[in-house]
DNA sequence: AACTGAACTTAGAAGAGAACGG
DNA sequence: CCGTTCTCTTCTAAGTTCAGTT
C-alpha cells in the first residue's frame, strides 16, 4: 500500500519538478528524529587484562576503550603494517594519562591477547544465543529504526539511508593509506549539524546535551551532517536509495547519459580532430578524453599529497604510469597502464591506440621525470569546462554512464533468443551483464593470487624433496615426522591452487563485485525492466528486493520497448 | 585560473542472514 | 541439525562535481 502511494506521487512530482524547484530547492519540508548515536563505552571486566612488558596493568577508561580498538583489530593485517601501528599509537597515548603514558612507551610490549580473546568469546557467545533471545534483539533493532530509520520529506515517509552515527574506533583507509591506525573520535551531540524544515518538529537531542546548530537548508538534501577529524571532511546522513529524492537524481543521471549517445558521434570527431591541434593543452585534452571514453577511466582529480594514499585517474596520471611500445606482440603502438586507482584498486592493460595518439603521448613525455604529471596541462575542472560546451550537463563520469548502458543494451539484442526458455534467458541477461565489464580487477587479483600460490608451492615441493632424502638417509624419527609436515603443506597448498583456479574458471563467479557495482551504478535500470517486459522474465530474476527498491522508478516508468 | 569546501555518487570490506550439503 | 558457503545489507572510505572566494 505504501508502495502505491510512493510512485503516485513519485510520478506526479516527476510532473511538477519543473514549476516546482527551478530555484534549486530540494523540498519544502522536512521532519525525522535525529541521528542514532554509538552505545557508551563499557569498561572491560576485571578479569580481562591488559599486559604491558609482561606485567598485568589496569588502564584509565579511554585509554583502555581505545585499546579494546586495537585489540578487536589484532587477528587483521592493519595492525602489523608500521604506518598503522605508528599511528595508532601516536593517537592512544594521547588518551593515556600522565601516569599511562610515562608507562607505556612501546607498542611492541603491549599485550592485547586477553582483550582480543574477550570480544572473539562475546562473538561466540552471540552466535549461541537461543531463537527466542535473537529474535527479541532483533525486534529492537526493528524498533529503532522504526523511530529513526525514516523520515517526513514534503509529505512522504521516506527511508532514511545511514542514521546511525559512525562509531569510535580506528581509521582503516584503503591501500596505502599515510592516516591508517588514527583515533577516529567518538561523535557527541555537540558535534553535530542538524537540517530540518522549521514547521517540522525538530529533533530532540539527548538529556543534558545540545546540537552544535539547527539549520533550514532545503537547498540541500541531507538530515544530519558532523565533521570528522581524520580528515577533517563533512559527513551526512541522507536518504535511501529508494527516496524520492536519489531516485529522480539516478534518473536524472541516465537523461543526461541518454543525451550523451545523441551527440557522442560528434564529440568522438571532435577529439580526433583535436589530437592534431597546435595547442599542446587541446591535445592533452583529447587524448584524455579519449582514455576516459575509451577505457572508462575516471575523471582524476588531483590529490593533496601526504594526505591520502596516492592513486590517480586520467587527468592525475603520471608518465611512470604508462609505457609505449611502437610494436608488441604483432601489434602496433600499444600504451602500457599500469597505475592504482580508486579504493588503490591496480589497473593494469594494454591497449593498441592510434598513430596519432601514440605521437602524442611520446610529446608529452619528453623530457619530464616518471613521477610528472602526464597531462601537465590538463586537470579535471578544464576538462568538464569544455565538456560542458560540448553537450549540456556533460562530464567526465558520464561516459562511464553511457558506456555501460549503451553496452549492455547492444548485448542484450546480440544475446537474447526469441524461442530459449527463461533459464536461458537470465543466463543471456547474466552474459550481456559481464559484458560490461568495467573492471578486471577480480580477474587480476585473482590471478596474483594464483601466481603467489604456484610459487608457495613449488617452494613446498622443493622442501618436500629434500626432506625426502633426509629421511631415507637418517631414518630417524624427527626426519620422518619432517616429511610427513612437509606431505601435508604439499597437500594443503595444491589443494588450495585448485580452489583458486576453479574460482578464476568460474567467470560468473569472480566478476561478481565488479557487476554488482555496475548494475548498481552505470546501468540505466530501464534497460533491464525493458528486457524483463518484453521476454516475460520476472524483474526478481534479475534485482534483488533492495534493488528493485532503488530502481522502483524505473520499474514504473519503462515499457518493453524503452530505447536507452 | 587556482584554491577550498560542500554535497553528493560510487566503492569495497565486513557483518548478518539465508541456503546448502554432509 | 549443524557447520560452511553464498547472498544480501550495512558501513564508511574514496571518488566526482560544483559553487564560492581570492
Amino acid at each position: 500500500m505504501y508502495l502505491n502511494l510512493h510512485f503516485i506521487t513519485f510520478s506526479l512530482s516527476l510532473r511538477w519538478e519543473e514549476e516546482r524547484y527551478t530555484d534549486g530547492s530540494k523540498w519544502r519540508f522536512l521532519e525525522h528524529k535525529g541521528p542514532v548515536f554509538a552505545p557508551p563505552y563499557e569498561p572491560l571486566p576485571d578479569n580481562v587484562r591488559f599486559f604491558y612488558d609482561g606485567k598485568a596493568m589496569k588502564l584509565s577508561e579511554s585509554a583502555e576503550e581505545v585499546a579494546t580498538f586495537f585489540a578487536k583489530m589484532l587477528d587483521h593485517e592493519y595492525t602489523t603494517k608500521d604506518i598503522f601501528r605508528k599511528n595508532f599509537f601516536k593517537d592512544w597515548r594521547k588518551e593515556m594519562t600522565s601516569e599511562e603514558k610515562s608507562k607505556i612507551t612501546d607498542l611492541n610490549k603491549c599485550n592485547f591477547r586477553e582483550m582480543s580473546e574477550y570480544f572473539k568469546a562475546q562473538t561466540e557467545a552471540r552466535k549461541q544465543m537461543t531463537k527466542e533471545e535473537k529474535l527479541k534483539i532483533k525486534e529492537e533493532n526493528e524498533r529503532i529504526v522504526q523511530e529513526y530509520g525514516f523520515c517526513l520529506m514534503d509529505n512522504h515517509k521516506e527511508r532514511i539511508g545511514n542514521f546511525r552515527i559512525e562509531p569510535p574506533g580506528l581509521f582503516r583507509g584503503r591501500g596505502d593509506h599515510p592516516k591508517m591506525g588514527m583515533l577516529k573520535r567518538r561523535i557527541r551531540p555537540e558535534d553535530i549539524i542538524i537540517n530540518c524544515s522549521k514547521d517540522s518538529k525538530h529533533p530532540k537531542p539527548p538529556p543534558g546535551t545540545r546540537w552544535k546548530e539547527v539549520r533550514h537548508d532545503n537547498k540541500v538534501t541531507w538530515l544530519v551532517s558532523w565533521t570528522e577529524n581524520i580528515q577533517g571532511s563533512i559527513k551526512y546522513i541522507m536518504l535511501n536509495p529508494s527516496s524520492r529524492i536519489k531516485g529522480e537524481k539516478d534518473w536524472q543521471k541516465y537523461e543526461t547519459a541518454r543525451q550523451l549517445k545523441k551527440c557522442v558521434e560528434r564529440i568522438r570527431a571532435q577529439y580526433h580532430e583535436d589530437w592534431k591541434s597546435k595547442e599542446m593543452r587541446i591535445r592533452q585534452r583529447a587524448v584524455a578524453l579519449y582514455f576516459i571514453d575509451k577505457l572508462a577511466l575516471r575523471a582524476g582529480n588531483e590529490k593533496e599529497e601526504g594526505e591520502t594514499a596516492d592513486t590517480v585517474g586520467c587527468c592525475s596520471l603520471r608518465v611512470e604510469h604508462i609505457k609505449l611500445y611502437p610494436e608488441l606482440d604483432g601489434q602496433d603502438y600499444v600504451v602500457e597502464f599500469d597505475f592504482l586507482g580508486k579504493d588503490s584498486i591496480r589497473y593494469y592493460n594494454k591497449i593498441p591506440v592510434e598513430k596519432r595518439v601514440f605521437k602524442n603521448l611520446q610529446l608529452f613525455m619528453e623530457s619530464k621525470q616518471p613521477e610528472d604529471d602526464l597531462f601537465d596541462r590538463l586537470n579535471t575542472s578544464i576538462l568538464n569546462k569544455h565538456l560542458q560546451e560540448l553537450m549540456e550537463g556533460l562530464t567526465a563520469k558520464v561516459f562511464r554512464t553511457y558506456n555501460a548502458s549503451i553496452t549492455l543494451q547492444q548485448q542484450l539484442k546480440q544475446l537474447t533468443s526469441p524461442e530459449e526458455n527463461a533459464p536461458a534467458k537470465i543466463l543471456s541477461y547474466n552474459r550481456a551483464n559481464r559484458a560490461v565489464n568495467l573492471t578486471k580487477k577480480s580477474m587480476q587479483n585473482l590471478q596474483t593470487k594464483i601466481d603467489a600460490k604456484k610459487q608457495q608451492l613449488s617452494a613446498a615441493k622443493k622442501e618436500l624433496k629434500s626432506a625426502k632424502v633426509d629421511a631415507k638417509t637418517m631414518h630417524d624419527e624427527k626426519s620422518r615426522k619432517a616429511l610427513e609436515t612437509k606431505k601435508k603443506a604439499v597437500a594443503r597448498l595444491s589443494d588450495q591452487l585448485m580452489k583458486l583456479e576453479v574460482q578464476a574458471t568460474d567467470r560468473e563467479e569472480n566478476k561478481q563485485i565488479a557487476l554488482g557495482t555496475s548494475k548498481l551504478n552505470y546501468l540505466d535500470p530501464r534497460i533491464s525492466v525493458a528486457w524483463c517486459k518484453k521476454w516475460g522474465v520476472g524483474i526478481e530474476k534479475i534485482y534483488n528486493k533492495t534493488q528493485r527498491e532503488k530502481f522502483a522508478w524505473a520499474i514504473d516508468m519503462a515499457d518493453e520497448d524503452f530505447e536507452f
